[in-house]
DNA sequence: GCCGTCTGCTTAACCGGTTCAGTTTCTGTG
DNA sequence: CACAGAAACTGAACCGGTTAAGCAGACGGC
C-alpha cells in the first residue's frame, strides 16, 4: 500500500534540489527569478516526486484561486434525470474546465431556498472561485444576492433580469418563427404550446416570441399554456388540450421530456401523429430520435453553450471584463412527428 | 455593492471579543478550553458576522479535510443525460453530504485514462477527501490505483473484483430470477436479454443469474447479448434480434434507454409490444411510464444507494471501519409491454 | 500556608503554498 | 578599477485556520 506515503511538497523539491522554496515557487510557476538550468532541474524533481500543487494550500494565498466553480441546478430530481439539457451543459463546461485544471461542485436541489444557501455557503468558505446560474427567473432572488457577494457569477439567460452580472443568452424568437411558419404552411390553425414554467425569463421570452409570430403567419388562435417539465405535467396538460372540442392540431412542448409525454397521451386517445396532431419538441435529444414516430425537434449546441459559460467564468474570475454574449440560434430538424393534417 | 466586503476571519472574531484567536477556535468547534459564557460571545459574534470557517484553510491544518468528495461519471455525454440513474445517484449523495455541509466534485469523462487521471490529479491537489466509484469493471484499473493513493474510496458494486475497497452493491439474482419465472409464466420461451457492457462486473453478475433462472425454468434457448447502454446500440441490437427467424418473444434490456429504443424499433418493423413482444427494463424510470405501451420495468432505490455510498465514505474518510454492504434488491413492476403471446 | 490540580485562556508552531524585500554574485561600462 | 544594474536566489511574512504547550489564577486538601 502506497496509500500511507506522505505527498511531496515543494519543501521536498527544495531540498533535493538544494535551493529555497520560493525558488521552487518561482520555477513552477514559470516566472522570472531562477535560471534556466535551474528551473529545469527543480520541473525534473517534481516531476520525478509526482508533485502537484495543493489546491488548498495556492487558495489560502492573498488572491489565491480555490480552482472550482460551482452549479447547482434546481429542478426535481426525478425528472431531471430525463433532461440531455443539463448534462450536456456540464460536459460542456468540463471540457473548458479541464484545460485549465478547474473543478465542477454540483449541487442538486428541490427550490430556491436551498440554492440560495449554497451560493452564500460557497461564497463564505470559499469552496468556488464563482458560479453559472441557471434557469433566471422573473425577479430572481438569486441576482441580488450574488451581486452582493464576493462571487463572480454567469447567468444563462436573459439580458433582462440578469442585473449587473455577465450573461450568456439565446435569441429564441429566429427559431420560433420557424417552427410557427413551418406549421402553418403544414395547414395547420390551431398551433398550442406547452410551455415550461412562467416565472422563467426564457419561457417569457419564447412565448412573446410566439406570439409574435403567430400573429405574423395570421393565426388567431395560437396560446400558450404553463406546465414544469416534467413528464406528470406533459401528461395531464396534453390531455386537457386533446379533450377540447376545438382540439390543437399542433403542439409544441418547451423540452423533451413533456413532448414525449404529450405523444404517449395522443396514443392513448387515439388521436394520430402526425396525421390529426403534430408535435414538436425544444431541445432536441436521443429521446426524440428514440421514440416512435420520432420527434421533430429544435436543436441547439448546448455543450457550446456550457463551454461558453465557463470560458466567460474563467474570464469574470481573473478579473478581465466579460460581455454579455448571444449563443448560436437553435435549428429546426423536422423528423416523423409533423406533416400535414391527414396526411 | 457588499461585494468588495473583506470576508470575516476567526482573527476578526478574536478582536472583537477581545480574546486570541486560538480561544476562538476551541469555541466555534465546541472544544473545551473556553468557558460557556465566552463560548456563547464569541458564537453570537461569529453570527453576526456572518463568519464561516475558509475550507482550504481549514484543509490546510494538519488531518484537515477538504469537505468534499468526487464522483466520476464515464459514459458518452449525450446517452448520459437520459439515464436517471445518476441523477438520481447523486441527488442521494448530496442528502447525505449536505448534513455535514460537504460538497461534491463531478466529471464527466468519456474515457477511463481520463477518469484514472481524475483520481490521481485530485488527490495529488488534495480536491476531495474521497471518491466513489461506480460501473466496476473486471480486472479494473481503478482499484488498484485507488489503492495505492492516500483516498479513501467506496465502490458500487462487487464485491468481487472491488479489491481491498469496501464496496456497496446489489445482489441482482433475486430480481432476475422474478422476471424470468414471470415471463416463462406468460408462456415465453424464447428470452434474450440486451445487456450491458461485457467488461462491467454487475453485468457478468447479471448474465450468470439470467442463465441460473432461465435453465431454472427450463429455458433452454435464453441469453444475452451485449450492447453499449446507449439508445443506438439499443436500436441495433434489436433489430438483428427481430430479423431472426427464431424470433424472441420477449426482450430484457439492461437499460430503460436501450429498452425504449427496443420498443421502436418494434413499431417500426411492425412487431406488436406486447402481443407479439414483451419488454422488461431494468431500473425504473420515468421515462418506461411515460412511453406507449408503458415499459414493465425492475426498481430500485437508487437515491438511498447514493445516500448509504455517501454515508459509507464518510466513514472511511473519518477512519472509522467500513463493512462491505448489500442494497436493497429491485423489484419487477409489471405495466403494460410484457403479457402472453398473442394476447 | 503550601502544594497540586483544574479551568480558561494565550502563545506559537504548523499546514503548503505565494510573494515581497533583501542579499549575493555576475556582467558590463566609463 | 570602481560602480551600477541586472540576474539568481534566500529569508521571512502571510493567507486562515488547528492544536500542542505554556501559564496565570482560583480552588481544594492536608
Amino acid at each position: 500500500m502506497g496509500g500511507l506515503m506522505r505527498r511531496p511538497t515543494i519543501v521536498d523539491i527544495a531540498k533535493a534540489a538544494g535551493v529555497s522554496k520560493g525558488a521552487v515557487s518561482y520555477a513552477l510557476n514559470g516566472r522570472p527569478g531562477v535560471s534556466e538550468e535551474t528551473r529545469r532541474r527543480i520541473l525534473a524533481i517534481a516531476s520525478d516526486m509526482g508533485w502537484a500543487p495543493s489546491s488548498p494550500a495556492r487558495a489560502l494565498s492573498p488572491g489565491g484561486r480555490i480552482g472550482a466553480i460551482g452549479l447547482v441546478v434546481d429542478r426535481p430530481a426525478h425528472s431531471l434525470g430525463l433532461e440531455p439539457f443539463f448534462m450536456q451543459l456540464v460536459s460542456g463546461i468540463e471540457t473548458e474546465l479541464a484545460s485549465s485544471n478547474n473543478d465542477l461542485l454540483l449541487q442538486v436541489t428541490e427550490d430556491m431556498g436551498a440554492e440560495t444557501a449554497a451560493y452564500r455557503r460557497w461564497s463564505a468558505e470559499r469552496r468556488v472561485d464563482g458560479v453559472i446560474m441557471v434557469d433566471l427567473r422573473v425577479d430572481d432572488p438569486r441576482i441580488g444576492l450574488v451581486e452582493g457577494l464576493p462571487l463572480p457569477a454567469v447567468v444563462l439567460g436573459g439580458p433582462e433580469g440578469a442585473g449587473s452580472l455577465p450573461c450568456l443568452y439565446t435569441d429564441d424568437s429566429v427559431a420560433m418563427r420557424e417552427v410557427v411558419h413551418y406549421l402553418a404552411a403544414l395547414g395547420h390553425r390551431r398551433i398550442v404550446r406547452v410551455a415550461g414554467p412562467e416565472e422563467f425569463v426564457h419561457t417569457r421570452a419564447r412565448t412573446a416570441a410566439f406570439l409574435d409570430a403567430a400573429e405574423q403567419a395570421g393565426l388567431a388562435e395560437a396560446y400558450s399554456v404553463h406546465a414544469d417539465y416534467t413528464g406528470e405535467a406533459g401528461t395531464r396538460t396534453t390531455r386537457r388540450l386533446l379533450a377540447r372540442t376545438d382540439r390543437p392540431t399542433a403542439l409544441v412542448y418547451d423540452n423533451d421530456l413533456m413532448a414525449v409525454a404529450g405523444l404517449g397521451v395522443a396514443r392513448e386517445m387515439g388521436v394520430g401523429v402526425p396525421s390529426q396532431l403534430s408535435i414538436v419538441a425544444w431541445d432536441d435529444s436521443v429521446l426524440c430520435r428514440l421514440v416512435r414516430p420520432s420527434l421533430t425537434a429544435i436543436a441547439r449546441d448546448i455543450v457550446s453553450y456550457g463551454r461558453l459559460a465557463a470560458a466567460m467564468l474563467g474570464d469574470a474570475i481573473e478579473g478581465r471584463p466579460v460581455r454579455n454574449q448571444e449563443t448560436s440560434r437553435g435549428e429546426l430538424y423536422p423528423r416523423a412527428s409533423t406533416g400535414p393534417m391527414g396526411a
